[in-house]
DNA sequence: TACTTATGTTCGTTATAGAGAACGTTCGGT
DNA sequence: ACCGAACGTTCTCTATAACGAACATAAGTA
């Protein structure tokens, strides 16, 4: 009775933590474009937990966790949130460009701008089908989300405020906050979208 | 030289990726008036280990943190969030009353409402000098603020609107965005604040 | 075809995170 | 004072997270 020692061993009854986790370090790295091998080497955790990490067979440290999000441009957090909303899958065009592509598949978000840099901007390019919702966790303090329709219709919804786009008009609205993309149309949406992130800490002024 | 085998061992240049999180964790277990050994219980992470993780002498994984974030009534990455604001530590008051006393020393928070219980109400009873400032990152989404200012005078802002108050008036705001507290009197401010914690989700209508 | 080069996985080993018990302190009570 | 009870720390030991290399599987090249 009183054998079990060390850790709750046997007792098999393990309800993972965060099932998100793999998934979401494995989108983030393909994201931008990075193989396992270049991963291991920019953040300094070896491939082979890695891959474990990615298929959730193993129960990283707070430490390897944290080299990683620093490697994937990101925050400890924002890896293991929880991601509620839209799970993203991601794959590679023979352009080379990285598609995500939401689980229902309805919308597809291409990163057409600059990520891997240290910028302040980054650019995708966005389609939705007819019923098609993205919503977004908040980026960080400070951003500025533009987005410009270029077909369909499009409900944007930040904050508490809502409005309808018609094709060809543009909005602009704070990104720091959680925001909702519905293509209420009846053809698919389509539109451009700007993140501007402020990266410098303070000046709340203005 | 290749020697070196298994971890980083050695090469002591150890940059301690989260420097909050024991801090943080101590500060929300004293908030919640525990004992090690009952957060031990509660958590069932052994409170040796809980000892070494606020202290910063260990390197939990994933998992553990998961535990703990749990009993402490909170999500994994709240307690790893890096401490953007002000840092309270914490002290016991000879009448069991756990008071939160930010670094500079101007404010003062004590949690005098129902924390332990499933309750989705928050109770705290805020002190400000001159000068005093209280950052606070959002609360869960749906949680309504009551501030009631019982002495001197205080400027509350909240999402981007800013409101003065004076002694007597009351108000309410949406403290599920970030929200600031500032004693812009010449005495001390004295308020009571009230969190009123939706817990359902959905149902974003008015 | 065979040869290279990159991918992700599996395989030993070692360092260490975690569990449980033992230890030292600081209390309140009789 | 002395004695439990509770607290936080330090101990020993085991399970395992992380490492690096070997391996496999595919994709491109001559």
């Amino acid at each position: 009775m009183s054998t079990r020692r060390g850790r709750k061993t046997g007792e098999s009854q393990q309800v993972d933590p965060t099932p998100a986790l793999g998934k979401t370090i494995q989108r983030l790295r393909k994201a931008y474009n990075m193989s396992l091998g270049e991963l291991s080497e920019q953040s300094g955790v070896a491939k082979s937990i890695i891959s474990q990490i990615e298929r959730n067979e193993t129960n990283p440290t707070i430490g390897t966790v944290y080299r990683l999000s620093k490697a994937l441009e990101t925050t400890i957090d924002e890896v293991l949130r929880v991601d509620s909303g839209v799970n993203f899958i991601e794959y590679q065009t023979k352009s080379g460009i990285p598609i995500l592509e939401s689980q229902d598949g309805l919308c597809r978000l291409a990163i057409a701008g600059p990520l891997n840099l240290v910028e302040s901007l980054q650019w995708y390019d966005f389609q939705a089908k007819p019923g098609g919702v993205l919503e977004s966790d908040p980026h960080p303090p400070g951003t500025i989300e533009h987005l410009y329709l270029l077909k369909g219709e499009l409900e944007v919804t930040a904050g508490e405020e809502t409005r309808t786009l018609k094709a060809g008009e543009a909005i602009r609205f704070r990104g720091d906050r959680p925001h909702k993309l519905v293509n209420t149309g009846s053809v698919d949406a389509h539109a451009t979208m700007v993140l501007v992130i402020r990266n410098f800490a303070g000046e709340e002024r203005r």
